[in-house]
DNA sequence: AGCAAAAATACAATCGATTGTATTTTGTTG
DNA sequence: CAACAAAATACAATCGATTGTATTTTTGCT
């Protein structure tokens, strides 16, 4: 158990030279000779140097890492958008903290306290569902330290954001049930604090509106989108002899509760009813039938958002950008196919 | 833009004291009254102090951090061992830094190296596909940072980890398909650097031999195990002619692309092919037919594994330890229902 | 009230790297 | 080779919190 604790200052006294040169040379400036900084260098690798950067970075108060907090990592969409941000950070030379607010505020606040104190240059955030106060945005905003919203922003909050054109993505979405011939479209909303859903929400009312279809407030459904509550709040249509012939979901794992339920109640899909998700998670892919869904570019929005808070980092003073990516619709067995 | 980057000194400016009791107040050390404390708290939240924990992170060499190195977070089996790490470690008010290698050598090499850098006070870690050299493992010993392996670990460094009985469960599988009448059973393996998939290689070994049958080095193929692989794998068995009524594979990913290609094909799973998986990925219920697997304890080994770190944190001297998690069989559609 | 012991607070060094300025060394030129 | 500019290196302060020790204040007791 060698405690190697070597700093700049061992590399400095060994070689006989002061240690800012160490630091100079390290950092590879142009103020060291090119003989003075192989020399270092060699003895940095001889003793094992291991820079500290809790000392440097604390020093030049800046940390070239970035926080980014997101619901949860198992969620395809949002593992695809950390990618395309690791991509673009790292490319950058910056670092990435993830961090999972699990749906709940509380912890939300407390990832956002930690980032502030860890003096992250910036962060990148979608919010939890439970998300309605937003002091701790607020906070980020006194610190200095910008941020980008992704997919889950705050109304109220001007700030950067990339976000999707969920009223679209949602109007395409119906419309299409529309076009398979369905006329009583359940909807599966989410929290309406969260933006996305209220605009999937509206984007579903505009298709009906749009189709002259009468919209029906005993057909929307608004929980936490969970499998769980797609197949509770399926088999309680059933139950109730609620009659209806599509399903369009603000997500695709309720989407698939509700597949699980129909399935279960061998009632079939897509002839009896028919379904789209939202966000085209992998598993929409392989369920049976296959689940026709909107298909968020997860990774690009990612790679946007990380560009813009880059600029952000950059010039703290430019404006506030809102970038509205377009979704897909991506068609599958669990919607008639249309002629 | 305010830049509040407010001290203790301005706090105790303020109240007209020393910074060494606010720094005691804000840490509640009992060497300060309560009426001190109370005020002294006021007082930060009044300017809006955000503790500086680069400062103090480096001034006590200390970080309450520990670092996460996984293949990839989008695997709901790591991501459900990170669910476990965080939990545990939220509890100890530890702080996560979860990265992933993106099965590449190099980029592993270069977050052990950053996460020495930032001082993590331990690593959980498993290893890419492509890690063939451990230096960077070395570097962490010569460091001082404690960590421990958990599921892809390397054979030769003694130090703790938390595994799976990977034979017995390569074994279990194997017999299941055995069971379920299989004699030509062909097993997908993946790089031979990872112990796990040796051992699952030796389980599958190990029940032909147990049931006689001929072991045959043609029914074997060594791929990283990607959904691809296991796609090409049987198209190419085939076109080739080559008989198979059973399929081990590694991993549930290869197994999936081995049931799309079998599909594909018309070949009916099980009558004709049974297939058994690793690892229980959500996908693989939810595939069609669904995927008999082997479950590993993701969430759990996630737990034991930050438990076992953080003894070793606080007792650095400790022998190291192996921990052994069982797995069970899920008896999904893939095989055929044994009486 | 007076005094010792205990409690509360102040002082000052420290962690390791960075960086503006000062000093020394090197190189150039007439 | 003197003189001076330029290049290389050294010096020293600094970032903000922590912490061992010193000093002051409070408490308790006779």
């Amino acid at each position: 158990m060698k405690k190697s604790k070597v700093t700049i200052h061992d590399i400095a006294r060994e070689l006989g030279i002061n240690s800012s040169t160490v630091s100079r040379a390290l950092n590879n400036s142009d103020r060291v000779t090119e003989k003075t900084k192989t020399k270092i260098l060699k003895k940095a690798e001889e003793l094992g140097y291991q820079p500290n950067l809790l000392a440097a970075n604390f020093r030049k108060s800046v940390t070239n890492t970035i926080g980014v907090i997101v619901p949860r990592i198992s969620r395809h969409y949002f593992s695809s958008v950390i990618q395309g941000i690791e991509e673009t950070a790292y490319n950058l030379g910056y670092n990435v903290i993830i961090c999972q607010s699990l749906e709940q505020f509380e912890r939300e606040q407390k990832i956002v306290k930690n980032l502030i104190s860890n003096r992250v240059d910036g962060v990148l955030l979608s919010i939890s569902m439970d998300t309605k106060e937003y002091t701790h945005i607020n906070d980020l905003e006194k610190n200095g330290i910008p941020f980008v919203f992704f997919d889950r922003h705050i109304d109220s909050i001007k700030s950067n954001k990339v976000l999707i054109d969920d009223f679209k993505g949602a109007f395409d979405a119906t419309q299409h049930l529309i076009d398979a011939g369905c006329k009583k479209i359940v909807h599966f909303s989410g929290p309406q604090n969260l933006g996305i859903y209220k605009n999937r929400f509206e984007g579903y009312k505009g298709a009906l509106k749009k189709n002259n279809i009468k919209f029906e407030e005993i057909l929307v459904f608004k929980s936490r989108l969970m499998e769980d509550d797609g197949h509770n709040i399926t088999k309680n249509l059933i139950e109730k002899n609620i009659i209806f012939d599509g399903i369009f979901s603000a997500n695709d794992v309720a989407a698939i509760g509700a597949i699980n339920c129909l399935n279960e109640q061998k009632i079939d899909i897509p002839t009896k009813v028919s379904i789209v998700g939202f966000s085209n998670e992998p598993i929409s892919r392989v369920i049976n039938p296959s689940l026709t869904t909107v298909n968020q570019p997860g990774s690009e929005m990612g790679k946007i958002a990380t560009n813009l808070l880059m600029d952000n980092i950059k010039n703290k003073t430019a404006s506030p950008k809102t970038i509205i990516l377009e979704t897909n619709l991506i068609q599958r067995g669990s919607s008639k196919v249309q002629q």
